[in-house]
DNA sequence: GGTAATGTTAGACT
DNA sequence: TAGTCTAACATTAC
């Protein structure tokens, strides 16, 4: 689930419930997934402290923790997501793949749920210890025209999907909202940058703006996407073009993922 | 039981 | 050397 549009959901999510409320109780158990420094120390340096504000960062989740220069840093790898669970709920609503738990002091705790185990967690001074936050390229939404049509130059060898999905280029794309673009600008995945011209370049500099604001206006509920506009409610169910129903999509391997598009819309 | 899965990365390849 | 691509990682769901 989580590429930009969902960590923003989780920012949201984290804002609205886990902000400025006491730690007094921090459990694990998948210890390997605290990156760069050990459980023990992590708990030691949360407990008593609170969580002071958040945002996010291509697609991690960032968190302030208040009174201490230390940050929280959570990576939600391909099955990761938030869960606060009220006190009374506690114990009738088990998570078996809650690997990271804060329990706060009105009885509330907060879940990070990982299914495959790909997320970590970090509690780091300076964000620039944490090699991909370091190398990080711009936020889709802020970049410029310009300056995107700047990167895509300096990249014309590579193949557009991938270089979509490459965190260092760009940050907070993954597979699904990488084939949403390539749809929108009706740009076959397949493509060289040095094969697009500037038309198709500014296409599709819109439609990564427009996919990724709609995605978070609409909170990434599946059945808000309109079916006539994304591939959401059609990738590996009905396999149906969004714009043109006797159009099959195509499922293939490219830059190592399933990708999914219309073979007719995008060229 | 086989296959696929929304991410990242080390190492292979060109 | 540098740019790009691929396979591997860990675990579960269907």
């Amino acid at each position: 689930m989580p590429e930009l549009p969902d960590v923003e959901k989780f920012k949201k999510y984290f804002e609205k419930t886990s902000l400025n409320k006491k730690i007094v109780e921090v459990e694990c158990k998948a210890k390997r997934l605290i990156k760069k420094i050990t459980f023990k120390d992590f708990r030691k340096k949360l407990i008593g402290k609170t969580f002071q504000s958040c945002w996010r960062r291509g697609k991690f989740l960032i968190v302030k923790v208040k009174e201490s220069s230390e940050k929280l840093v959570i990576h939600f790898g391909m099955t990761g997501s938030l869960k606060y669970v009220k006190s009374e709920a506690i114990k009738s609503e088990k998570d078996k793949f809650a690997r990271l738990i804060f329990k706060f002091e009105n009885g509330d705790e907060l879940r990070w749920l990982n299914i495959r185990k790909l997320g970590k967690v970090y509690l780091v001074k300076d964000l620039k210890e944490i090699k991909l936050l370091k190398e990080m390229g711009e936020e889709p939404l802020k970049i410029s025209k310009k300056e995107f049509l700047e990167l895509l130059s300096k990249k014309e060898n590579r193949n557009i999907k991938s270089f979509l999905l490459d965190q260092r280029e760009i940050a907070g794309i993954g597979n699904i909202y990488s084939d949403e673009i390539l749809f929108r600008a009706k740009i076959n995945p397949h493509r060289k940058i040095k094969t697009l011209n500037l038309k198709e370049r500014e296409k599709l500099y819109k439609a990564m703006i427009e996919v990724l604001k709609q995605a978070i206006q609409i909170q990434c509920f599946e059945e808000k996407f309109p079916e006539n506009l994304w591939l959401i409610p059609h990738r590996n169910k009905d396999m149906k073009c969004p714009r043109n129903k006797n159009h099959r999509l195509k499922r293939e391997i490219i830059a190592s993922r399933a990708a999914i598009y219309c073979p007719k819309c995008q060229k």
